[in-house]
DNA sequence: AATGAATGAGGTTTCATTCAT
DNA sequence: AATGAATGAAACCTCATTCAT
């Protein structure tokens, strides 16, 4: 039975990744339950609001990039590079989701909030792909992962309206924070 | 009674971008029209539909993007950092309608058609401006006007959310700009 | 100017019947005004409500039946006829505004009541026409005037919906009338 | 909840009848609503539009007709008096709902448009009616199903605002039908 | 635990009427 | 006298959330 409330969690969020991403901010508790199969007070049973619902998402989102960037420390390698590497990577993973990653981005504070502690543990982890990148003197040493969100502003909006740009975009960015 | 709607028709968008700025995307009409001192049939004899509203305001921004590129072509100086002040200029408006500008960015596609015509023209100056610096050979050669909407959004979310960094991170994205 | 004025309310009447024709109704007061080529204000200088408006479109109706009664009463011929004759030719005029007709006839009590005088001279110079059938043993002794609109209400529906078939339709119904 | 979802179905039709037999083409779904007990979201989940709502009635009313006339076409007896009786039978109804019907009948096209499907049965069934009478001399041959709305407008008309003369009237437009 | 029917506050928009110019 | 801009109550409908089954 906890098997199935879990599975039955998990039907839930990628019902709504694909969810938010065909119908954007318009997308409604609803269109989920009916994408996921199942009643709307099951998703209510786990998620106690649209926001804990789409603060879910941004939680995993944060996860994944944190579980890349613990990779990252492990590697080898020029620092810029590495922490270059993981920013592409996580990119390409949210490009698949593009639509609810648009989504995503136009909610109000309330969704992140819900994945502030996921945010920390990233905040911690990416600052120290950043140190090693500024200590080898190869990234601009003005930088910090709290500028993070602005640049992940420019490409996942590149990702939804400018369609496959993005890749370019992303390099135009990293450029911008490489040291002079 | 020309002379009176006009000015009605300013005050109500001045109002909308006081409203968007204070309660963001969740403003309402009544609250724009409480704002301005009118009913809510004067907003709607004014702008047909909320979306309307939004897109003059989004014109407007793009009006004055225009003539400030237009002020930046008949100015002598180095081509790269010509398009920069342009650039710099037009934020500094822009933070001072911070909340507005996050509230327009957060707006359907329906919201930004109202200003194609604008944004056509804006597209043609601001384009001439990445030419020269290109030509100058001070700008990457692999930006376009088209990319303008990723750096802007980068800005606008900095302005938001971030506080009194955007300065910063404008020239982060300045210097990506910069030939190598 | 008095003459100016005159006019005007003839073309807002005019207008009135075309406008209400052609949206039936959900005619709006600025569509009368627009169609007549004037501002809504001088339309609410001839007519203080929408209903007044209408109310005397139904008058010059009302009106036009008693004009058509008077000469009836005037006619040599078989009363039955006579009679059948005004109805027809009444019907006749009607149908060129059917769509407008339909509008009156979905209106409001309250329009209606602007006509009272005038249906007040109507029901007594019909009732005339009525008296004389019947005295003629041709026309059944049980029909009124007060039945009228019963029989109108029925010509005018089929007016607007049926088409042609509306000639047919008043046959039907003054075949009910004679006398057996 | 299908037992109470149904009875909720009911109890709005129901209130439906009322509230438009009380208010008239002006009453609001939130009329409907409160006098059905419930949400006005009920109302909406139940029928989409409020056209919709009023489609369902004129459905029933004909579902209604269908039925009756059925039940005549099983009938031994004179076929014009079959169908008269069917007739009477289907006014008496329609009179208890007198407000009701006229408010339907007030109604634009898109209303009509819902019970069309009803409608067409109605069609095949009363036709049969008809012709029976046809074939025993009986009616007028001129007479067709698609001449009844004409009837039952001006029948309705009478029973919104003659009051009691109604049966007097529909005798009136029988004797229209009889052949001579 | 799951379902989906019910709720109702709140949003956008309309339009008869008024009134400043 | 004419104009049409302004008004704002009210209409329809939506959708996040609750709760009976």
């Amino acid at each position: 039975m906890r098997a199935d409330a879990r599975r039955n969690r998990e039907r839930i969020l990628t019902a709504a990744k694909e969810a938010f991403g065909a119908r954007g901010d318009e997308t409604q508790i609803d269109d989920v339950a009916a994408q996921a199969g199942v009643g709307v007070g099951t998703v209510y049973r786990h998620f106690p609001t649209k926001e804990a619902l789409m603060g879910e998402l941004v939680r995993q989102k944060f996860a994944l990039i944190v579980e890349h960037a613990r990779e990252g420390l492990e590697q080898e390698g020029e620092p810029f590079e590495v922490f270059a590497a993981v920013l592409r990577r996580n990119c390409e993973v949210t490009a698949k989701d593009a639509g609810a990653q648009d989504a995503l981005m136009r909610a109000g504070d309330e969704v992140w909030e819900y994945a502030q502690e996921t945010y920390d543990e990233l905040h911690v982890v990416v600052q120290q792909l950043i140190d090693r990148a500024q200590a080898a003197g190869t990234m601009r040493p003005d930088f910090s992962v709290a500028d993070m969100p602005m640049l992940m502003c420019g490409v996942s909006s590149s990702m939804a309206h400018g369609g496959w740009e993005w890749r370019r975009h992303l390099e135009i960015l990293l450029d911008g924070l490489r040291a002079r």
